[in-house]
DNA sequence: GATGAATGAGCATTCATTCAT
DNA sequence: TATGAATGAATGCTCATTCAT
């Protein structure tokens, strides 16, 4: 076995084991057990264990951060445009979400309790995605497609905590209404609720 | 000094330690000494570390579905009435908040880390505030006000995530565009929001 | 029992392993199964194992010193008179050290494989010693009763350097033809030496 | 890069870290990362890591003999013949351990904690050395020069002693008044002490 | 009710040594 | 000869919990 078998098989074992038990109870011991090592052998591809946690934090950004970034390309010109490229984007990052549910766990359920490092890297994360929606944002205000009356970064802020809270409850609020949507539906429902919010297209309802 | 204080006494020392540091790196020897009694005293408080933040779980959880229930008192009859009703909620809530960082950290930040009890009674007062925002819905639409394109268990979900997410960004954000809100500008922009999403109220912005 | 028993019990439970067997090789768990205690008892008492060290060299360091600063009382008049003063110095030195064995391993035979912060102590422990000769012999200087060709500094690092290689080959280097001697013995010879150098007592010699 | 050179390059690599650090704290990965070459050609070379100290100890042994035995070539027959002997002998042997400063630390402050062999083979070391002044004054007794008071075991303890001691604060302890010494200053202190004691040359004193 | 000393299971990490290539 | 990844026993230290006083 060369060393980036070993790497990697350590990180597909850690990952759910992280994302299941959290950073705390997730033992070295546990991890090694997992991939059918020796102890000795995490630390010698890992400082430590902050820094497997990292290692596999780091790598989920490149990905997630790639399908955010290419979900962004399309020219808009109407509101139809809009909602068509932000639905887009929402499915491929709630089917990105749903084939990652580890990863994501980890990135939206890891607590005060971790690192400082870890929850740091997290935060990057989370704040690259939401600097998305605000460029986003920014760029359709400049079109005049949406009002300047609220700064894009609050709008983008509270695009976020939709969307990851959304994918939150989608995931792993087991029980919930949501979670038996698939990503279409959640998609679909969020870029409703995006641009209508309750109210939803204005199409589906007269009032 | 009598059971009573000296049980609240460690309580008020366990609740910031608990939000800023989380469970795990909480010692009950940080608590004791914050509180100023021997770490035989908190054994004879609390059964163990869980039960004392079970204990401040749920004395807050009573304390904040007070404030949610006793903001949706209003008959409404308008799409005005509701956002104003909404507004009101909003603004007592993040008041709310706003006074109770710690709490609000506790609950909106503590991670998988934490043993199953207290993760279950935090998503359980999560829950009920989402099925207060549910049953809200569920009045609106019966009245015709909101559309019944989207059950109100899913719109709720988005609802929650919106207003949870926002409080977490607002009050923990440091350097957020959010965080230099009032809790009434906040209020105002999270219910343009949320009736309008992203295109906000309607005079506000014509297309 | 009481805390200081405990806290005695683990240092007389651990000079003499350390002194047979070094800072690295004594185990914390060594010193705690000699002492009958649980190992947790072992951190309630030293902060960790380099403290226990510590604590066991400054006690050691009080009572040495003590029968160093005692033994230098006299008044000294003749070189007669000197040479009894040291004599009796050397007679309690050895005889203290004979039955402090394992405490004088520590100070004589640690290396540079354990901690700054020992090495440090025992350093500043014989440091006083022989900052005492020292102190003494710059007392007979300035009497006429020895010369100044050399500081008085210099001569404390040979006399330090005399007597402390002395009391080591006296009492660990079994089977060296000094190892025999009795305290008297030793410190007779040293004094002889320490004054006359290899030919010794004037009266006892004649060339 | 053949074996002999490997090997040397280890050994010098190894020398300076074990004589400032210690056996303990001195790992093979440390050794192996200052001469350059990967972790399994240690074990090519040296059967384990105390092998390579022997190895070490026992080459200084040989250089450092052969010091001590060329030095004491001269045939004496006065007192001054002898301490002129010793004089060269002693600017020899501090000249020697100020160029192989390393060497001496290893041997003259390792302590308790490495393994027993690697003690034994210093011991033996010094042994010999002391040996060497024991026949020397064994010789001196014989031709009369020095009294029989004392045995030229003990003696030669006692000179052993002040001479180590005293290479040990002068390389070693800094801040000391014997550390400013030239080599031939510090010789001709000792061969002062180790003939006449604490007074001195007779001709530098009169009382 | 309160104290604080004592307990001991638990865990991260280190490092000498081995061995397939 | 040389490499460096892999091994796993060893150990210092933590901390929730207990309990005699």
């Amino acid at each position: 076995m060369n060393t980036t078998e070993n790497q990697q098989v350590l990180m597909d074992a850690a990952l759910p084991l992280l994302a299941q038990k959290g950073f705390h109870k997730t033992k070295v011991s546990d991890i090694v057990k997992e991939a059918g090592v020796a102890q000795g052998t995490f630390y010698w591809h890992f400082k430590n264990k902050e820094a497997i946690v990292l290692h596999i934090l780091k790598e989920g950004e490149r990905y997630l951060l790639n399908v955010i970034y290419s979900g962004y390309r399309k020219q808009v010109g109407t509101l139809s445009d809009m909602t068509a490229s932000s639905q887009d984007l929402m499915i491929t990052l709630f089917t990105y979400a749903k084939s990652n549910k580890d990863y994501m766990q980890l990135l939206l359920k890891t607590g005060q309790d971790s690192d400082e490092k870890i929850r740091s890297q997290i935060a990057s994360t989370l704040q690259a995605i939401e600097q998305a929606f605000a460029s986003n944002i920014a760029r359709a205000q400049e079109l005049h497609m949406l009002p300047t009356t609220y700064s894009n970064q609050t709008l983008a802020a509270m695009l976020a905590s939709l969307v990851f809270g959304t994918i939150e409850r989608w995931l792993f609020h087991e029980g919930d209404a949501v979670t038996t949507l698939t990503a279409e539906e959640v998609a679909q429902q969020i870029v409703s609720f995006e641009f209508f919010g309750l109210r939803g297209f204005p199409s589906s309802h007269s009032h």
